[in-house]
DNA sequence: TCCTCTGTGCTG
DNA sequence: TCCCAGCACAGAGGAC
């Protein structure tokens, strides 16, 4: 591989300042100063700093507004207006902010930017660089070669000729002539009248260059074209001349003196105070570039790889580098970081191997950010016996309702480290063409060494207590069992979908029109917004409530739904489009697009979002996939077992309810559930005073509202608004609902006076969840917290119960049934495809497992049901 | 042009 | 005053 050349960054200084004057509008210090384009030009700048890692740098000013090009056509930027006041007081900031940077200005009397960029890429390519120009402008498209590329701004492309030619339509070379013939309006380059975008790429696709095209301009056959062109041969002329940029300037310049420096951080720092940019300030004092972080070592080979690995013991820190993984960073105690280069293919060999036996050891400790992603690398097969500290999940578990567990957020936040980012790094977004090996290393060798430095506080928070248990005992061992599941997958019958798709397409077809007819005109039926003005506007349907933030009209499906009683025709519509589009575009258009290479889709399981301790499923949600209405429930026959299986569906019957009863030791609840009575019917026979055989289909439906509504933690107004009575009559629900529960009011109230007290509440097992606004003066936010903790208890002590099923299920699965698979968790649902031949007792493996996880004072059930699609076996 | 917020709707 | 916990879509409009 030939040496790589220095990449040189050449930044268009006005079109940057520009772009940041306009797209940020208002920002001023405490003087009333205009900073915003300071401010705006500084993030860019510090961006590709920090992005890009330059070896050399510079930023390129025009000095004066009488340039070459002014003499040559006395209207070029004649109408443009003049800078405006506002920025005009903000260049010497930009200018101190750059000398501050320690970036050089080129400047040169007379010519424009432009000119002096070109020249300098030119002769810069020439000698050996590669060119990175740094501009909103996209007329420097023309100076894109093979050396020469252009970073449009704001935009994260990088412009090889070949990316020039797929977006502007032309290859570098002929971007001038293009330019020529449309003209631009800001530059006050004439072009061609007539001829506008489309049709000068047209025509220089065909006839190459303006001199060609005026030559030949008979042969055009569009009228317009061609007498626009004869009638104005020297415009066409002028105006090539006007777009074409000089790179032949006489410029004394050597690559060498723009090589990039460290800035000098004491100037900026006082630049930013006085701007009051106090962000940009934090980030200069709160840590800078990780500079106590060692950077990692690239491992040269599979044979030193196995030196370090063997010499290691102990604790062992791990991270993979890169979605998909380009590679791991590695460390144990003691011993800087290392990075093992994936793209050495002995190397990753040697990686995967050490692995398999480090997660097998049971004296080890392996520490990282998200272990899951490490044992991933080993696969479903893999066996853990090592301790795995996990920061990602510890943090967690210590702070549930945060959402900020992000490496990034907990190293600031603990140890006041600012880190790099994997998207600083270049390695977001599967695309990682070019990895930069000093910012690679940086990265990766704070992705091993943050998470050693974050354990001692950590695990010391953690405490030696329930919570303890929580993670050692529930969190740690799902990791590999959640990987598994991922790594499974799901197949789905795309066939299935895509024959689902159109019958919808053509439903919705039929249904925009009827409702064009009836609204009488044409509109976005998706648009909520251009909704509301049809409806309550143009057909002057009563407005019944207005949205909560932004207070336009509400066009939800209760109001419609509500409309639609009152007689109105279109409400009726709207509302069956909305449910084939909804189910369009989430499932049947999006779950095709997600399979993976094996057929199959594999969501991701995220161990540390839900704030009660349930997992969550992204990428795709497969736990909302329809169920509540038949044609939604079509959906589920998408999701099928592999030849020879079936799919097995086991869920807890009424399972926070049955939490609720033991945990509230409520008598009444515990016998209901005892003797197997339907809970809803009896909690209607309790509330309404009858018995439960003479209980009404809407008494029974009252009572699941009510049921629901205990575990959400119960309120009178948002009682009576699901069952759509006064909140008056819901009040009187409640309290007969107490009178023959009355476990469940003290469990409620202990519930509250605790959270009070200690300012959290816990599940059976003692996993926290904190609640400092239970002690808040605004009544919204206490009531909010006060029925989070209720809900908490429950919703959470269902989860762990779930969660430790999976568990034990797994092991026992992997032990006698290594051919039957856990798929999905559905939150109270478990998914496994079996081999048909083992349906029954795999079957009652499950049952068993799920429903001994714990004694409860009531009995855990589980209803199990298995067919050839997720359909079948939910039936 | 990209990103974030909003309204909406799907699940347990 | 919108009862708990999530994720994802399309549209809109401000941010870069």
């Amino acid at each position: 591989m030939p040496e790589a050349r220095p990449r040189l960054y050449l930044i268009d200084g006005y079109s940057n300042i520009f772009r940041a004057f306009y797209a940020i509008r208002h920002l001023s210090n405490s003087k009333g100063e205009p900073t915003n384009a300071v401010y705006g030009f500084v993030q860019m700048l510090r961006k590709l700093l920090r992005d890009e890692q330059p070896d050399l740098i510079g930023v390129a000013l025009d000095v004066s507004r009488q340039t070459v090009r002014t003499e040559k056509f006395e209207e070029y930027k004649a109408n443009r207006a003049p800078m405006p006041e506002e920025l005009r007081g903000q260049i010497p900031q930009i200018r101190r902010a750059l000398e501050a940077h320690r970036i050089p200005i080129l400047e040169m009397e007379n010519y424009e930017a432009d000119d002096v960029l070109g020249s300098l890429a030119a002769k810069a390519a020439a000698g050996g660089y590669d060119v990175i120009l740094v501009s909103a402008d996209k007329d420097l498209m023309q100076l894109v070669d093979e050396h020469v590329s252009l970073m449009h701004t704001g935009r994260s492309k990088l412009y090889d000729p070949q990316l020039v030619e797929e977006d502007f339509g032309v290859p570098p070379h002929q971007v001038v002539e293009v330019l020529a013939l449309k003209g631009d309006s800001v530059d006050n380059v004439p072009g061609v009248p007539g001829i506008g975008e489309k049709g000068a790429i047209q025509l220089v696709r065909d006839y190459g260059t303006v001199e060609n095209l005026l030559e030949q301009a008979e042969k055009i056959k569009r009228k317009s074209y061609r007498e626009g062109l004869q009638e104005n041969r020297d415009l066409a002329l002028l105006s090539k001349e006007l777009v074409t940029i000089h790179t032949d300037l006489p410029l004394e310049f050597d690559p060498t003196d723009l090589k990039h420096e460290d800035p000098d951080t004491e100037a900026l720092k006082e630049l930013f105070r006085e701007l009051e940019f106090f962000s940009l300030v934090d980030e200069l004092e709160v840590g800078g570039p990780a500079e106590d972080i060692p950077p990692a070592t690239r491992i040269a080979s599979a044979k030193e790889w196995g030196e370090h690995a063997k010499s290691w013991e102990g604790e062992i820190s791990l991270s993979v580098i890169g979605d998909p993984p380009v590679g791991l960073a590695a460390a144990a105690e003691e011993s800087e970081p290392v990075f093992a280069d994936f793209s050495e293919s002995e190397v990753r060999e040697a990686v995967l191997e050490t692995l398999k036996g480090w997660f097998q050891e049971e004296e080890l400790r392996l520490v990282g950010h998200d272990l899951k992603e490490v044992l991933r690398l080993v696969g479903a097969q893999a066996e853990v016996k090592a301790t795995l500290l996990d920061t990602l999940l510890i943090s967690y578990v210590l702070r549930p309702a945060s959402r900020a567990h992000a490496l990034e957020e907990i190293a600031l936040e603990r140890l006041g480290q600012k880190i790099s980012s994997a998207k600083e790094v270049g390695l977001a977004g599967g695309d990682a063409p070019q990895l930069d090996d000093t910012g690679l290393l940086a990265y990766a060798g704070e992705q091993v060494v943050v998470p050693q430095r974050l354990l001692p506080g950590l695990m010391k928070e953690l405490g030696s207590g329930d919570l303890s248990t929580v993670y050692r005992e529930i969190e740690a061992p799902l990791i590999s069992v959640l990987m598994r599941m991922e790594e499974n997958g799901i197949l789905l019958d795309r066939a299935f979908l895509e024959e689902m798709s159109s019958e919808l397409g053509g439903e919705l077809e039929e249904l925009r029109r009827e409702i064009f007819e009836v609204a009488g005109e044409e509109f976005n039926i998706n648009s909520p917004q251009q909704l509301g003005v049809i409806l309550f506007e143009k057909l002057g349907y009563p407005v019944l409530k207005k949205t909560r933030k932004t207070k336009s009209y509400a066009t939800g499906a209760e109001i419609l739904q509500q409309l639609a009683l009152q007689g109105f025709p279109l409400p009726d519509l709207i509302l069956r489009f909305r449910e084939l589009s909804k189910l369009k575009s989430t499932y049947v258009d999006a779950l095709p697009a997600l399979v993976a290479e094996d057929g199959r889709i594999h969501t991701r399981y995220e161990q540390a979002v839900a704030a009660t301790g349930r997992l969550s499923s992204v990428n795709p949600n497969l736990q909302n996939i329809p169920v509540r209405t038949e044609l939604g429930q079509r959906i589920r026959k998408a999701f099928v077992a592999s030849d020879g299986h079936l799919l097995l569906v086991a869920d807890y019957n009424q399972i926070e309810l049955r939490v609720l009863a033991h945990i509230a030791e409520e008598e009444a609840l515990v016998e209901a559930f005892e003797s197997g009575e339907d809970i809803h019917r009896a909690t209607a026979a309790a509330v309404f005073g009858v018995a439960p055989e003479l209980v009404t289909t809407e008494q029974r439906r009252a009572a699941k509202t009510i049921n629901f509504g205990i575990i959400y933690g119960i309120s009178a107004f948002g009682l009576g608004r699901n069952l759509g009575i006064p909140p008056s009559e819901a009040g009187l629900f409640i309290d007969a609902y107490f009178e023959r529960y009355p476990g469940v009011r003290s469990y409620m109230d202990e519930t509250l006076a605790s959270a009070e007290e200690d300012g959290r509440v816990e599940t059976l097992y003692g996993r926290v969840r904190w609640l400092p606004e239970i002690q808040a003066r605004n009544r919204n936010l206490r009531e909010n917290a006060q029925r989070m903790a209720i809900n908490a208890r429950i919703q959470g002590t269902a989860a762990d119960l779930l969660k430790m099923a999976m568990i034990t299920l797994d092991h026992e699965l992997r032990r006698q049934y290594p051919d039957s698979k856990l798929l999905l968790t559905v939150h109270d649902e478990l998914v496994l495809e079996v081999p048909a031949g083992d349906l029954d007792s795999v079957a009652e493996l499950v049952r068993g497992t799920m429903e001994g996880v714990e004694d409860l004072r009531v009995p855990l059930v589980v209803d199990v049901g298995s067919g050839p699609t997720w359909y079948d076996a939910k039936g």
